[in-house]
DNA sequence: TTGAAAGCGCTAACAT
DNA sequence: ATGTTAGCGCTTTCAA
């Protein structure tokens, strides 16, 4: 399978230049007709196909952007990804997606693979909040390149993120306001923004209520988060009368758990959720939850990354704002 | 952002030349140890960053393999995509997503992309069942390729698939065991070969059964399928005592048009799912259905793609046997 | 309108 | 142990 004709091969097939050859298939320059007839009919017997390495180094563009993501086993990223898929092709730019399986020490790797690869920009979403490697990249970048939803926690460099400390308060407040006082928060793998943040949302509306937080760590993680609902259910002393976990997909975990045990949701233990990913509209789950407006983010933060490869934009900073969804579990 | 530093530029600051660079950066062939100390500097000092278009281009081998899915908001495929890029890690290849989003026509457009990129060799997961282009592909491939989870109808060409038919025979039979009569099939987009099979093994149990085949379309689609619904229940006359849906992410529909109207599932209406996407195990959820073991699929259909590529293998078929799940929704 | 020639950045064969 | 050289397949001047 190594014999896949080259642009030579159709050249002296259509007794042309390569050259000819080129501008035929590219649509670019002046070639007749008969000429432009005989190259695609050599290219298509040939079932010639133009290797992109070789454009690639001569153009010195690749039109890929990397995108390096924490996992498609969350539905949030899943989503993340489709969108992507869709949106990119609108600002002519493919995605070349790398997974970083929540291991914070895989990012660095897979950002100069990426960049070895020739990526036009950088799309990060699971930048660790302390992470080295991206502080010192902040300030000297090979590659223009977004933070998406996850953060360095100093707020450095370009980034995409809603507002999580805000959106926690607020999650909070509302639950404080539908008379709970035992809220039970669960946490995500603080070394993430997006964790760090919601859990000091949460803890400053639990202070300003003059109320005791209590927090378990779940670590974004679906099984996680089901272990340490056993053990806080266990003890109905320990029992709060709402949790509200980090993301959806916890509070997905925390419903089953509670499920599971014949703990109906909201009538005897309320749960709200954090992200809006779209297995929480479902009339079966109907979590309340915290929007983030996925798709607009994506759209704001690609958007940012082109201006910032194609010049016109320097910095790009959006902190966006989160909406309360009032369903049927909180 | 154009200035990344070649192997040219460290060869120069390192006062060594480009060779001895490359032999150093991969590690080949013998330094002396005081050259590589300089070469490794000059090279972190440079923020160097080997092109892999050109490597690829010298060495002719990519090390990447072409994937082409329908969609990544269904979890079947995001699941996928995750244990692919996992597992094709494990075998040194790195995985290059693409997504059609279930347009039958962009496979062509993507599978000819991916080709110009000199992916090693494609995994192809959204292959329509009559799909003239790749009837023709397989006549003459340019790149080796396993066809995963749908296939051509006829059978053409390497795949790895599971047994539809036979899956749809024994999940219909099993509803039959339980007593049901009015079994309804919300069937798939039969363009495709998975829900072709799956329709054809319901229609021959409900034939052997001699009871008449019920069928309505949801074309894989969780929207749509909800609409059906709809329609389906309005008439308590229309109403079936199962329903017996293609894949789970519909039977995840179905469930939740149930509970939208308070149908209870299995008590009221047994459902019954294809699939068995890490979702419906969740007790919330909890659907029977129809496993496709999807980790053992990938692998064989890696392992066999791999196979291709290096020769040793010359035609990769495999016929999975799906395994029922009873779990609590029939 | 077409062709000849050069070169993108890398690696591997060959020479030293 | 290290350097020199050539060439992967394309596009793009420049010349004709």
């Amino acid at each position: 399978m190594q014999g896949i004709a080259t642009s030579r091969d159709v050249a002296k097939l259509a007794r042309v230049s390569q050259s000819t050859v080129s501008r035929v298939l590219s649509g670019k320059g002046k070639v007749s007709e008969a000429t432009r007839r005989r190259v695609v009919e050599a290219a298509e017997s040939l079932g010639y196909y133009a290797n992109e390495a070789a454009r690639r180094m001569r153009t010195k563009r690749s039109d890929s952007i990397g995108v390096v993501l924490p996992s498609l086993n969350n539905p949030f990223y899943a989503e993340t990804a489709h969108t992507l898929y869709d949106r990119a092709k609108q600002v002519g730019r493919i995605p070349l997606i790398a997974l970083t399986l929540n291991n914070p020490a895989a990012n660095q790797t897979i950002m100069k693979d990426l960049i070895g690869r020739r990526v036009e920009g950088l799309l990060l979403a699971s930048i660790s909040a302390h992470d080295a490697y991206m502080q010192a990249y902040c300030a000297d970048p090979v590659v223009p390149y977004v933070m998406y939803n996850r953060r360095l926690v100093q707020g450095l460099g370009n980034w995409v993120v809603v507002d999580n400390k805000l959106g926690a308060i607020e999650a909070t407040n509302y639950l404080l306001g539908q008379g709970h006082r035992k809220i039970l928060f669960v946490s995500g793998d603080v070394t993430y923004s997006t964790a760090f943040h919601r859990l000091a949302g949460y803890r400053e509306a639990m202070d300003r209520a003059n109320l005791e937080p209590v927090v378990v760590y779940g670590n974004f993680d679906y099984a996680r988060t089901y272990e340490v609902m056993q053990y806080v259910l266990d003890a109905p002393g320990r029992r709060p009368t709402a949790v509200f976990a980090a993301n959806d997909l916890m509070a997905l975990s925390v419903l089953d758990a509670l499920s599971h045990r014949g703990i109906r949701p909201k009538t005897d233990i309320a749960v709200m959720g954090f992200d809006d990913i779209s297995w929480s509209s479902l009339h079966g789950i109907n979590l309340t939850t915290m929007s983030q407006r996925q798709d607009i983010m994506i759209q704001t933060a690609l958007d940012g990354l082109v201006g910032l490869i194609e010049g016109s934009l320097s910095t790009v900073r959006h902190l966006i704002k989160p909406t309360l969804i009032v369903r049927g579990t909180a």
